[in-house]
DNA sequence: CCCTAGTGATACTG
DNA sequence: TCTCGTCACTAGGG
């Protein structure tokens, strides 16, 4: 998954950070990570089709950790397939049948703890788990939504339009994605490690008059990424070293160059892999998100002059914007059958008296949220006081208003939101 | 010497 | 019928 080695590569611009430091802000969390992670706590019974609700707990020790420190959460799940990820889903699930049988063998030889460790290989996280869990969070007032085709994409989105402030994700797609702030290996106390947008050129030590993200989500590609292979004997480093030597913009043309650049000899760039890699890069840069305001799909970045999203199919699909909708609130599975009758309508309560203020307090889906914007500088904000924490609870709906409170004129204006602001 | 790619151990328990 | 692993270590190739 991801980007194999990524992370250490960029240790030089990892650094330790506590989501305390965001407090007042929106996180937006990739679920799957602390779904995935929670399952392990109830693996037998998960394989042996008992109802547990462990991995909902779980998730929520998380969840209150942030309501803790003020923070609005907003879970992002997995929605469809992408088309190019069939093959990949089929063998997955195949792997996992096999160690389902391997497991009961083992089982009935008396080997219990191999059996287990057979077991952990073959549980997966069902869109059954991921609803309770949306149920839970809703419960709590906590935004869920659900992405058109991957997390990855609508997360990116989420951090681009401001919406959120900081990612919180296991995932190194996330930053080839172009979200501006994330948090890796984030544990249940709020600790974990900090990657900014802004950083990325010194971590491929290249001076900015020629850096591009284009150059970072080139070379982290030409290393494999999920939507295509790399070149037999390519990782990070030689990838980076090959965009370092390159001033070429022009994809095919770097593309083609790169046994030169790296002076291997018995290397050849096939038209297939040119094209494979073209597709690979439109689907980072173009894959269809769900916009909460506007309640549209959306290319995560616009299309160039030119492009449609009939050449974009394998970048998601299009679907009827009800469609979309009614699933990326998760009333509808990703067969199209309905699950559940989730209304955000109702949520709108004009008791909440401080939205002019804090209208990024309110649920996404009200008609009244505004993103709060992103963050000065890409710096950690420091909150003067900790007052925010009526404000949120009262937007979520679990205490009585109180009086408000004017510690948003003493902030620095936040930077107008930009989209594409990478190019 | 650096770098890639494979191996084995490992995960969780309001 | 139903959603993604990752890390440390190292052999072996260029």
């Amino acid at each position: 998954m991801g980007i194999q080695g990524l992370l250490p590569f960029l240790k030089n611009i990892l650094t330790p950070s506590h989501i305390r430091n965001y407090r007042g802000c929106t996180v937006a969390i990739d679920a799957y990570c602390w779904l995935h992670k929670g399952a392990f706590a109830c693996a037998e019974k998960l394989a042996a089709g008992e109802k547990t609700d462990m991995y909902v707990y779980y998730c929520m020790k998380y969840i209150n950790m942030l309501l803790s420190y003020d923070i609005k959460p907003i879970l992002v799940l997995d929605g469809c397939h992408l088309p190019s990820k069939k093959n990949v889903e089929k063998k997955r699930r195949e792997r996992r049948e096999l160690n389902r049988k391997k497991a009961a063998q083992l089982l009935r030889d008396g080997k219990r703890k191999e059996a287990r460790d057979a077991l952990v290989q073959c549980i997966d996280i069902t869109p059954q788990m991921a609803l309770e869990l949306m149920n839970a969070c809703r419960d709590k007032g906590v935004d869920c939504i659900t992405a058109p085709y991957e997390a990855d994409a609508q997360l990116a989105y989420l951090s681009q339009t401001g919406i959120a402030q900081v990612i919180i994700t296991e995932d190194s797609d996330l930053i080839l994605f172009g979200c501006h702030t994330i948090m890796f290996k984030m544990d249940t106390s709020g600790a974990g490690m900090l990657i900014q947008n802004k950083d990325l050129n010194k971590a491929m030590k290249l001076q900015d008059a020629h850096y591009t993200f284009d150059k970072f989500r080139y070379m982290c590609m030409l290393s494999g990424c999920d939507y295509h292979a790399n070149l037999p004997g390519i990782g990070l480093s030689k990838a980076c070293k090959a965009m370092k030597l390159t001033r070429q913009i022009d994809v095919r043309l770097i593309l083609k160059k790169i046994p030169m650049l790296l002076n291997i000899r018995n290397l050849t760039v096939s038209a297939e892999y040119i094209e494979g890699f073209i597709r690979a890069d439109n689907t980072f840069l173009y894959q269809l998100v769900f916009d909460p305001l506007s309640r549209k799909l959306t290319p995560l970045n616009p299309y160039p002059p030119g492009v449609k999203a009939e050449d974009m199919h394998y970048a998601g699909p299009p679907m009827s914007p009800d469609h979309a909708f009614q699933l990326a609130l998760g009333n509808m599975d990703i067969q199209g059958n309905r699950i559940a009758n989730f209304d955000p309508a109702p949520r709108s309560q004009s008791w909440i008296n401080d939205t002019e203020k804090t209208p990024y307090l309110l649920s996404i889906w009200d008609p009244n949220y505004k993103p709060r914007g992103q963050v000065p500088e890409g710096e950690e904000p420091t909150r003067p006081s900790t007052k925010g924490k009526e404000v949120l609870l009262q937007a979520m709906g679990i205490s009585k208003p109180k009086a408000n409170e004017q510690r948003r004129k003493s902030e620095p204006p936040l930077k107008p939101i930009k989209k594409g602001w990478f190019r």
